[in-house]
DNA sequence: ATTAAAACATTCTAATTGGTGTGTTTATTT
DNA sequence: AAATAAACACACCAATTAGAATGTTTTAAT
């Protein structure tokens, strides 16, 4: 039992460390030589815990990133209260909170999404889950709206859920290219802009 | 002047060959090797014409991606008539006219922003360039339509052209993971929906 | 105390990387 | 025709890659 607990740790640990390097440098360019470099522990160790790279990636979308993004971007969906007003909140909080490392640098996902994305087929797999569930938990929220009368009742819920979910993750890309917020106050504006035309 | 035109003619070949490599599997992942394996010429024959990989990158984007979003995405804003039916016949026909490949693989502006826009300030800028002369385009365009009645005069032009251009690379993503155009369809909705709640 | 297995460390390999140096051929100028 | 420079080809390098093989140490059960 003492061993189960030691190995869950080290697991643990070096998910935590691939999670840091592929978000920083991508997955690709990131060797399992930087990885192990990164856990102070032998290369040995990474493939005691790990029968290759490519489970490791695995590993780091469905603990890391998923976790990620259902904390900061589904779970507040949940909250009860008034549908447009979580929405709003929901969007903009995130897009403020983040901090000058991750703006640099993106949404862990939708670096996946676009260096993986179209690379095999059990790292979609394990990305569109994230994209279904995100998109899920927005449309009950859209048409828990629409029962608030807080949201037109003629529109079409998954279409907005997807569009919010590719503005936001477009964004993130695009903010890259600056060194500045300028960008992200222009899509917050038209963010606030497309909410508010939701309204009855 | 005849080798000249030869130089050039090699240099046009590298870089077609090299886009379509980076488009397929990635900038970082494709090797000089690749690239010269594709046009059938030595890795010598590279190295008389570029200095290194880094300014080949540079060419496609300037050169290549470029033309694409050029061509695709703003010539076509240009173009007299109706701001609003330019609008939604551009970019409603340009999501319509990818190829099974292109959806597959995304935007290859996408795919460069999300790989190397945190990666190296040559490349940032080049590819901010592009965003902002789309975006630039876009606002003239807004603008027109707001002369023309066609778009409420209140809204931010910039905030709109923003907002559109992160969905619409976003979604260029997200597609990646599925494999049928169904998520398509449901962000054409949401574009349409947007679009309209633009008008007066 | 003995044994067995788990948790690592160390060393190695075959392949690949971006880039260089040294040819050889072709085109242009004098 | 001779000289020069451009356009390549080919062999090579040191560094790095994922992964395997073979150690050694720690832990847990008997």
């Amino acid at each position: 039992m003492q061993q189960e607990l030691k190995s869950e740790i080290t697991k643990q640990h070096i998910v935590h460390e691939a999670f840091n390097l592929f978000y920083k440098n991508g997955f690709k360019s990131t060797s399992i030589n930087d990885v192990m470099k990164a856990t102070k522990m032998s290369k040995g160790a990474f493939y005691h815990h790990y029968k290759s790279k490519h489970q490791l990636g695995l590993e780091v979308i469905e603990l890391k990133i998923q976790k990620r993004v259902y904390d900061g971007m589904i779970l507040p969906l949940k909250e009860p209260g008034h549908a447009m007003e979580i929405l709003q909140s929901t969007f903009l909080n995130r897009i403020k909170s983040f901090s000058f490392y991750d703006k640099q640098n993106g949404c862990p996902m939708n670096n996946f999404i676009n260096e993986i994305g179209n690379y095999e087929s059990s790292y979609q797999l394990a990305l569109k889950n994230i994209v279904e569930k995100w998109k899920k938990e927005l449309v009950i929220l859209i048409e828990k709206g629409k029962k608030q009368n807080a949201i037109k009742k003629e529109i079409a819920s998954e279409a907005v859920a997807i569009y919010l979910i590719s503005a936001f993750e477009g964004i993130r890309g695009i903010r890259k290219l600056y060194d500045n917020d300028s960008i992200l106050d222009q899509y917050i504006s038209g963010l606030s802009l497309y909410l508010n035309q939701l309204k009855p």
